[in-house]
DNA sequence: CGGAATCTTGAGCGGCTTCAAAACCTGTGG
DNA sequence: CCACAGGTTTTGAAGCCGCTCAAGATTCCG
């Protein structure tokens, strides 16, 4: 089956530690959805009724200030799980939106089947576990980032976060397709002091930067603790 | 016996849904601990080996930069939970250090005894997960306000929180123990401005603030979305 | 080629922080 | 009972980091 050829390659820590056969018990409950850019596949707010496992593409997890700017809460990359809450009997509302940046696709289950996989395979529920405390370490960081580091250590923090995503193949040099805009959201910084620090780098050769792409060339002058 | 009188007013998230009996048994692997105020309980980095109900007294948790400012991530009250690391195979590091901020007592699990209890009793994981969650919903609600409000906003915020958390018995008047310190730490602000900010409040009247004793009379006041 | 999105650059400014110094509270021990 | 020491709070003045705003340059794509 195609499904068993895709899956080979594939990894997310939600499914860490599961055998292969139970893998295919999983993946047979599980609807695949293609999404495709700037298509909004959750809302913030609504109920977390469905879990997400990213398999293609990028997805930009994010909150809507009142006065209407964005705040992107997190940069989702393959194997990337969203909608955690549909693990719970009654799912609280999601606590983002989830908007596609690319062409892409997902793994949905909903919160009834996926509580029955995880009653099944209880290891589901402490690799759920294990995510949202990762997340939360996550949050803890770019906190105290936020209020103890310069706008210009944030914004190196951001792209080595990006690089290290990207399961850093062989040092550096892999283009991110990401705007200056997305870029200051992540590091909580504005889109004209992103640009000023990028073009510094740029100069120093640390980096490209063109129009939504970026290569990071020399990520060890980014490093700051 | 003593702990069963003890338990019957007793509430926790991480116990909701669980009957008398399974509680006995859960409260029985567990130690009880009195801890003195500026004991540290858990530090930051090492592998959360140990599950902490907190039972009485307050529990603040938070992080040092390296410039050496605390930032508290959390105040604690009875029936607070840290270290659900402990529920993983391989516990995680704390994500913060957790001092005592009056004498209170704890309830202690080792990650041998809870994994155990969870592996009988799955409502554990369940609020285990819902707890996390609830946290990481706190996180990015507090990561928002620190991008897109000002200092005051930020400030009152914390201040109903703190209300909230105490339960609010009816209409404010409740005293806090609390330093001007503590409070700008929470809100993510100086000192020096939650000093003038309080004044401010407490001429018109909405707040008393005197050394470590704070009493909000008019909630209402203090909302601002 | 036209138009929309993205990026650049400069100048001005503003909300908080920082720093210093003093006043104030509160528990303690002589 | 008093005085002292430690922690806490106040107040003012100065400064700065990064934001805001405006305008233009650049890139991409249909």
């Amino acid at each position: 089956m195609v499904s068993v050829a895709s899956t080979a390659t594939f990894s997310s820590h939600l499914l860490d530690g599961i055998c292969q056969e139970d893998l295919g018990n999983i993946f047979s409950m599980a609807e695949n959805r293609n999404v495709s850019s700037k298509e909004i596949i959750v809302r913030r707010g609504d109920a977390a009724e469905n879990l997400f496992l990213l398999r293609r593409g990028n997805v930009r997890y994010y909150r809507t200030t009142k006065k209407g700017d964005d705040i992107m809460l997190r940069w989702l990359v393959p194997g990337d799980t969203f909608g955690l809450g549909s693990l719970l009997r009654e799912p609280p509302p999601y606590i983002g939106t989830a908007e596609a940046l690319s062409d892409g696709e997902v793994m949905v289950w909903t919160t009834t089947n996926i509580r029955k996989l995880a009653a099944q395979y209880p290891q589901l529920g402490e690799n759920a576990l294990k995510i949202v405390l990762q997340y939360l370490k996550n949050y803890a960081d770019r906190h105290v980032g936020l209020v103890s580091k310069s706008a210009e250590d944030r914004l190196a923090d951001v792209l080595l976060i990006l690089e290290h995503q990207r399961g850093h193949l062989d040092h550096g040099n892999i283009e991110l397709k990401i705007t200056n805009q997305q870029l200051s959201s992540l590091a909580d910084i504005s889109p004209f002091t992103a640009s000023r620090l990028l073009n510094k780098w740029q100069r120093k050769g640390t980096v490209s930067k063109r129009r939504a792409k970026l290569v990071i060339h020399v990520p060890e002058a980014l490093v700051t603790d």
